[in-house]
DNA sequence: ATGAAAGCGCTAACAG
DNA sequence: CTGTTAGCGCTTTCAT
């Protein structure tokens, strides 16, 4: 900067004067430093002038999810950074593969770095140690699990009712023997969607079977055996709920590999690419995760703006996406109205 | 820091060498610190310490891509951020939609933070401007498509190899009209890809008919209308070769609404997730997206760490996994010596 | 409309 | 082993 200012003959201020567009400079000394810029291809350190100047915005927010390589989590990455662009920030963005410490040790450094705002899709079970921040004008959103001990604000799905949705779904359908696939134990989302399940089997008075529940499968080959094992028990399920996306992809495979794909009903928690185009097209309940990013987007900037009102949970809704897998009848199913599935010339996904 | 120092009972100066993990400082003033630190929950400020630091290391680089939702820059973004993390750095990621203005701008923004190094997936003609930063240290490299006027390091597949070797299997196989749906001719990669398919052709005396080939398909939508018309055209295609992944859906699609998915042959650029699970299984030409991430962010810190040798451009192989739809004989075909596409109940993913 | 001086939070270099 | 001094590149404040 210094040198920019003497090559155009000009102190220091005024260069920063011109890099700021500072509408009170003299038109023939701007252009005199916009030359000198150029000529020295001088580019202003926002790190510097972060920290100097008064109200210390860094135009950086942060961005921590479990895993990118996720389409659910890419795509509400991709709508951060678009609310991030239209608020001229820069996006911090970290993969922390549901590991709590390093999700702490993630969000120390990003403190660190004075980001101004968190978004945070995270798994673990305690927020309070960002309490301190919050208070000191930290922005903080959480999407798709809420925060824990700390008030927040928070966006998510309303996973218990959809799940219960899907589950009764198979039962008008004519199943009372309903399998549960689901992710780990100890992640919100999928005990919710448990307790879906739950309150649809209750609501009908189908009785609970713990053999028909098969937690913590993290990986589709391990949902596969599970869907495999199932299958292949005496009184197996007639139904399949399967509570995320990988974990349907997995019953997909041992349901073709035995056979049952036209016999086993199935709804998979969670839209794929490729759900319309797979044969029978499998029923889903669809989120939105576009709507995550952007809602929370929006509160964070919000806040940034100067909210103070109460923290919020805000509630995205889900739709139930029939496509043929969750429409196969099952043995108490009365006498059709309908046909029991699309024919399979339409494809519709999303 | 001052009133870490404060409270502690000792200079600004010592709380630095505690909060960098100097060893040479007194275990019981270290204490005394860490209490202090604790105590005000004091964060020291990465920003101010950059921009003193002798070495001017900022911990951080860039990684910019056309869409974090298209799955397979989803992967590379993971593996970058992987080596970013075992090399102490962040990642600034930004989506730029193959945006050239806003490419650039977003680098601009990038270098203001003086990020140590830029990966980038870039759809541009024109690195030129960024010479002089590589000059002066910048650490620069290029994945999916080389730079162009610019000396930087490289990994990019072999496009033309690639596509060529997946025409010239769906000629093996008995095919002599084969369509090309492919993606904006602007695209490095989709010129080669091209380029690959032309080859091919001349390489067996098949004349090259412009009416096969369907250029700028940026949508699944797009291909699939695009698919729609060649398969209503009389002596229309009997194979497809699509040259990215939404190109694929899109032909998929097409091809299934015709009732023609058992008639046509199709091979893809690109592995997708439900390709194993379709039926026929989706024959394509993989990548292997960890690979470009991984490979890029091993350059990058190589170049960072000194390493001043000629700058490369690293080819990584791709592989025609054959799952079916690739395998559709053609109206040559000759006797078959091989069942012509593997039995259904084969689910092989990557 | 422009400039001079001070200082943001931290660390390099040196002194004790 | 610890403290002092100076200054990174910029912006604030105030003077001109």
């Amino acid at each position: 900067m210094r040198d920019v200012a003497k090559l155009a003959g000009v102190s220091p201020m005024t260069v920063s004067r011109v890099v700021n567009d500072d509408p009170t400079v003299n038109e023939a000394l701007r252009l005199r430093v916009l030359k000198a810029v150029d000529q020295l291809r001088y580019r202003p350190n926002m790190m510097a002038s972060h920290f100097r100047r008064r109200d210390r915005r860094s135009f950086t927010i942060g961005f921590l999810m479990p895993d990118v390589a996720n389409p659910f989590f890419a795509e509400v990455q991709r709508a951060v950074q678009e609310l991030a662009r239209a608020h001229n920030c820069d996006l911090l963005s970290a993969t922390v593969d549901d590991d709590g410490e390093r999700e702490k040790g993630v969000i120390d450094r990003l403190l660190g770095r004075r980001v101004e705002g968190l978004i945070l899709i995270s798994t673990t079970k305690d927020h309070g140690y960002l309490q301190a921040d919050v208070m000191s004008g930290l922005a903080v959103v959480f999407l798709d699990q809420p925060p824990a001990f700390l008030a927040a604000d928070s966006v998510v799905a309303d996973n218990r009712k959809a799940a219960g949705r899907a589950v009764r779904h198979l039962m008008t359908g004519g199943h009372r023997r309903i399998a549960y696939l689901g992710y780990l134990q100890s992640a919100w989302t999928n005990q919710e969607r448990y307790q879906g399940y739950c309150d649809a089997l209750r609501t009908r008075w189908v009785p609970l079977d713990p053999r028909l529940v098969r937690q913590d499968l993290v990986t589709s080959e391990m949902a596969e055996r599970a869907t495999r094992e199932l299958l292949a028990e005496e009184n197996g399920p007639t139904a399949v709920f399967s509570a995320w996306s990988r974990s349907t992809i997995g019953a997909i495979k041992a349901l073709r590999n035995a056979g049952r794909q036209d016999a086993t009903a199935l709804v998979g928690f969670d839209d794929f690419d490729a759900a319309g185009l797979l044969d029978p097209g499998v029923t889903v309940v669809a989120q939105d995760p576009a709507a995550f990013g952007r809602l929370g987007g929006e509160i964070l900037f919000r806040r940034l703006g100067g909210d103070r009102s109460p923290m919020t949970q805000h509630v995205v809704r889900t739709s139930l996406v029939k496509r043929g897998s969750g429409e196969i009848p099952g043995p108490y199913a009365g006498p059709r109205r309908t046909e029991p599935r699309a024919p399979s010339m339409v494809f519709s996904n999303r």
